[in-house]
DNA sequence: GTTAGGG
DNA sequence: CCCTAAC
């Protein structure tokens, strides 16, 4: 009835398509999940640093967050290097500085000397070592690629971590490559109470040291988004653990049966599901020349027990601004598991143990995400991924998660509609910040500064109480004996942990479509369509990534909504009645067609 | 992973 | 914008 070339459909204008549909064999151009092999993140490791957040959280001197004098009494770690020594010789010193009242250890060890282990890396032994609190790290990062950055919140995850009495550390040079800018810490303030990181007397600086840098993948795919649909899904929100051994031992859920599934598609979304994320909710704007204390102290009082802050300060008149992160703690907010009542703490921590042994036994990514978006471009820098300037407070956040579980990236394609053009001309012709002129110039991204202002404090309930310590790790199977047996002296393990109201939940940011983008969308569907909304994406943004072909489905759905009622009742920026006409149109001619 | 549709 | 069934 409608041929597709040239055919009019009634309506203005409006051109019948003729593009043909390709087989979606052949329109999917995403990779497939790649494995890689480098890089292995030590579950016990992160872990260790799980277990330092539960205790903060626990602990009764875990800092409360709300007084910066009492922020500045938090104990400091610092990793001194000593760089004239020869390298058999070297050691790394770990200078502990715990509050009088405090009763948790901290990573405690004197001199240590490196031993190398099996991995290449090198350990520390320390004596009477555990985690009792989340090991930060602070970076100056300058104005480092998003890659940069990844690789050294990477490395904090690996490197700064105890466990089993052990400081691992995956290679002295990482260790330290950082430089003067590493510092290792718990929970703390420079005592001083300053902020340069110039003057912060941690490893000496690796200038001269050859830095062999491991390869590290590019930033996943795996967005917020879809961590987020998987976590909820029905799958997993319904996956309770149904058994509860009779003997008293904890049973893990369906971490202890990875791969085990004979559903690919629940194996699939199995491995999604063991996503951690560490999320930074706060982040503060610290404008060192720009008026004393701005938000400087606000951290503090305003953004409460964090487990994270970025500072961001910049310098008038300094060529380079720098972006300081202070990664307090890791967390992984959703971790199902099932204990029986009988159970003992102590096997409670081998349960968590092992369930995080399961979830990162192929290693980890770490994915940095802006204002929910992940930055997948790793050639970004800081400051065109606008990690730089307009970060509201939960702008940043970052995410791990198993490599085993990740999609890599395909190198970006540029759509061919109006809305790419437009924003092409600006483009510097530098690859590496075409993203971000594109971005910048896409008339998307003006709603980020309605949203800068907004603080999500979701991330409070944070109902994780399985702590785990390392020294009380040793202990031994008490199930048998009959105070543990009383339920009236010894309270039961939960059941059920949840983490509730995990950022991942986090509704996604509402970015009302702009005339241009409508202009993208109509364009794109006249001409691709009603059912090729992945192509319609592509068609009209590309690789805009906040532009899902799900949300174009729903815009459209809208629009055809929005055609039909009158302009009285419409709300949201007014579309030029022409653009809905077209809408109209389209939608007709599509609709006309599926049904033929 | 995509599409379609309800919420 | 979320969620999910169906493919």
């Amino acid at each position: 009835m409608f041929s597709n070339k040239g055919q009019e459909y009634g309506f203005r204008g409006y051109q019948a398509p003729s593009v043909p549909r390709a087989p979606r064999s052949t329109r999917r151009t995403c990779p497939i999940l790649r494995k890689t092999s480098d890089g292995k993140l030590r579950p016990f490791d992160i872990l260790a640093s799980v277990a330092g957040e539960l205790l903060l959280k626990k602990d009764a001197c875990s800092i409360s967050h709300s007084s910066s004098t009492h922020r500045d009494q938090y104990p400091i770690l610092e990793a001194v290097y000593d760089e004239k020594l020869p390298d058999k010789c070297k050691t790394l010193e770990l200078k502990p500085s715990i509050p009088e009242n405090c009763g948790k250890s901290l990573v405690v060890s004197e001199s240590l000397s490196p031993k190398k282990d099996q991995d290449g890396g090198f350990e520390f032994n320390a004596k009477d070592a555990s985690v009792s609190s989340a090991i930060g790290l602070s970076l100056d990062v300058d104005n480092r690629s998003i890659s940069n950055l990844v690789d050294e919140r990477k490395k904090l995850s690996k490197d700064v971590l105890m466990h089993d009495g052990k400081f691992g550390c995956s290679s002295y040079t990482d260790m330290c490559r950082l430089g003067n800018q590493i510092k290792y810490f718990s929970n703390k303030r420079k005592v001083d109470g300053s902020d340069d990181g110039e003057n912060w007397s941690g490893c000496t600086p690796l200038s001269s040291m050859k830095k062999k840098m491991k390869p590290f993948n590019s930033v996943p795919r795996t967005g917020d988004r879809r961590i987020r649909k998987i976590l909820a899904s029905k799958f997993w929100k319904n996956s309770k653990l149904k058994s509860t051994r009779s003997d008293g031992n904890l049973k893990i859920g369906h971490w202890d049966r990875i791969g085990c599934y004979r559903d690919q598609r629940y194996r699939r979304n199995f491995a999604y599901n063991f996503s951690a994320i560490n999320h930074i909710k706060n982040f503060y704007i610290r404008g060192r020349s720009s008026g004393p204390k701005k938000g400087g102290n606000k951290d503090v009082s305003e953004y409460g027990s964090s487990p994270l802050k970025v500072g961001h300060h910049t310098s008038n008149g300094r060529k380079y601004s720098h972006v300081k992160l202070q990664i307090e703690s890791f967390r992984i907010p959703e971790l199902f598991i099932e204990v029986a009542e009988t159970s003992t703490i102590g096997s409670l921590k081998k349960t968590v143990m092992e369930a995080l042994s399961a979830i990162l036994k192929d290693g980890a990514h770490v994915g940095v995400l802006l204002r929910g978006e992940i930055v997948k471009d790793d050639r970004k820098t800081l400051l065109h991924s606008g990690i730089y300037h307009d970060n509201p407070p939960d702008a940043l956040s970052f995410i791990l998660e198993p490599k085993s579980s990740l999609a890599p990236q395909e190198s970006p394609k540029l759509p061919n509609n109006a809305l790419t053009r437009d924003a092409s001309h600006t483009s510097t012709g530098c690859a590496a910040n075409l993203d971000a002129h594109r971005e910048a110039s896409l008339p998307l991204t003006e709603s980020h500064g309605a949203k800068a202002g907004k603080l999500i404090e979701n991330d409070h309930h944070d109902a994780a109480s399985s702590v785990v310590d390392e020294h009380l790790m040793e202990s031994r199977d008490l199930a048998a004996t009959p105070a543990l047996r009383n339920r009236e002296t010894l309270p039961a393990v939960p059941v059920q942990q949840r983490v509730k109201d995990s950022v991942i939940s986090q509704r996604r940011v509402r970015r009302p479509f702009s005339v241009a983008e409508v202009e993208a969308l109509v364009q794109a569907v006249e001409k691709l369509g009603t059912g090729r909304w992945r192509d319609v994406k592509f068609q009209a943004f590309g690789d805009v990534e906040h532009r899902t072909y799900v949300d174009l489905k729903d815009k459209w759905k809208t629009l055809v909504h929005t055609a039909r009622i009158s302009p009285q009742q419409r709300r949201g920026e007014p579309i030029p009645q022409e653009l809905l006409d077209r809408v109209l149109a389209a939608h007709a001619y599509w609709s006309h067609k599926q049904q033929m």
